[in-house]
DNA sequence: TCATCCAGTTAACAACTGTTCTCCGGAATT
DNA sequence: AATTCCGGAGAACAGTTGTTAACTGGATGA
């Protein structure tokens, strides 16, 4: 198992998760390009010189926070994927487990969306990077049903792309969606539906 | 026809003008949350005071770059979606077209790419009102054709959102393989139209 | 021709930025 | 018990930022 952390080591990671915190909720109202490494020391309540310690730049955080964001969302993404049932259930499934975890990890969430093509090159590469391993393994899991018989592993893997994209989307929608009332929220579920069950369609008819 | 504006009113077009061009360019490695007022005057040659006679912030020049940027794309985006002939050649067409434009401008693409979901809010609600739009219009020109017979105006929209938000992945990706080589800009070109394929497939059996 | 307008200039403001160097004090190691 | 390690503090650096006020000089319209 793994070793018990000296007071040390405790306390270090216990600030760095303190700048990841305070960071992530400065960028709920900008992005990471305008984001100072002064306006985080602040808002953790710590000497500016104190986040060199943890981090190289903020770019460098920014990459942090990307793994945070998405790194522990994988098994997640697998399962969802995978789970048996009609398609139809499945959908439904997926759509309100994108809700689920939009309204508990919000700021999480939009940090992805707006870093994805933002100001900051390797934070953007972290998230490509991020989204291409989710593509791959959607597609893995693609491959075990036995309605994906004669497709070519491109074409999965095309599919997977679209499949994750649409994911995104959804979840940018119900961000927008989370101050509004309960029935625009509702509006987003029911638009999500119907386009991951028109590219279901669209599955079931790709080898005609 | 409209009035030949006076020197005075044709100088300050001028000067707005390279406003916007500095600020587009200095936008390519940044987001506009973190563009200054100054950094932008110094591209242009001008006092920093000179800004304010043609925007309030730069939270302002923002929104006529949403403008500039997509505002005369409309006519674009109608004909091609209603193009005559075989939904083949429509896919390859529309692909196509995208692929020149991000090629003609870039920094437009990149710009909305990523003000998308950026940290300055009436952007992002200016972008979002633009795409509604082109959502709108695509709606309309979906409903002329006789495959659309026997959908509700609902569906339509939902059909039309999901195109609009492949063009814009599309362009995305398109925008990454810009300074790569040739073959990869061929690949994207593969896989986005396969994906329209899909969609246009469960498309031809929503009814079913 | 003369008064008015107005895009752009100059100067100055307090406040902020990232980064360096030096130091402190408690944990970790021997 | 003595020594090393190291996360964080403090002070100072040269530059930067947005915004204000008062100005200049050429175009505009009476």
């Amino acid at each position: 198992m793994s070793h018990t952390l000296g007071i040390r080591q405790a306390q270090k990671q216990k600030t760095r998760q303190a700048f990841l915190d305070a960071a992530l909720a400065l960028l709920e109202e900008q992005s990471l390009s305008s984001l100072g490494l002064r306006e985080v020391t602040r808002a953790v309540g710590v000497a500016p010189t104190a986040f060199y310690r943890h981090f190289r730049s903020t770019a460098d955080l920014g990459v942090a926070l990307v793994d945070e964001a998405l790194g522990s969302l994988h098994p997640m993404v697998r399962t969802t994927v995978s789970t048996t049932g009609d398609s139809e259930e499945r959908i439904a499934r997926a759509v309100e487990l994108i809700a689920r975890h939009v309204a508990e990890y919000p700021a999480h969430v939009r940090f992805i969306a707006r870093e994805r093509h933002g100001g900051v090159q390797p934070v953007r590469e972290a998230i490509r990077a991020q989204l291409y391993r989710f593509a791959e393994e959607v597609r893995a899991e693609l491959a075990k049903d036995r309605e994906a018989e004669g497709w070519s592993e491109d074409d999965l893997l095309m599919l997977a792309h679209l499949y994750v994209d649409q994911m995104l989307i959804t979840a940018s929608l119900f961000l927008e969606a989370l101050e509004a009332p309960e029935d625009e929220r509702e509006r987003v579920t029911r638009l999500a539906t119907r386009q991951l069950r028109l590219i279901t369609l669209g599955r079931a008819h790709w080898l005609d």
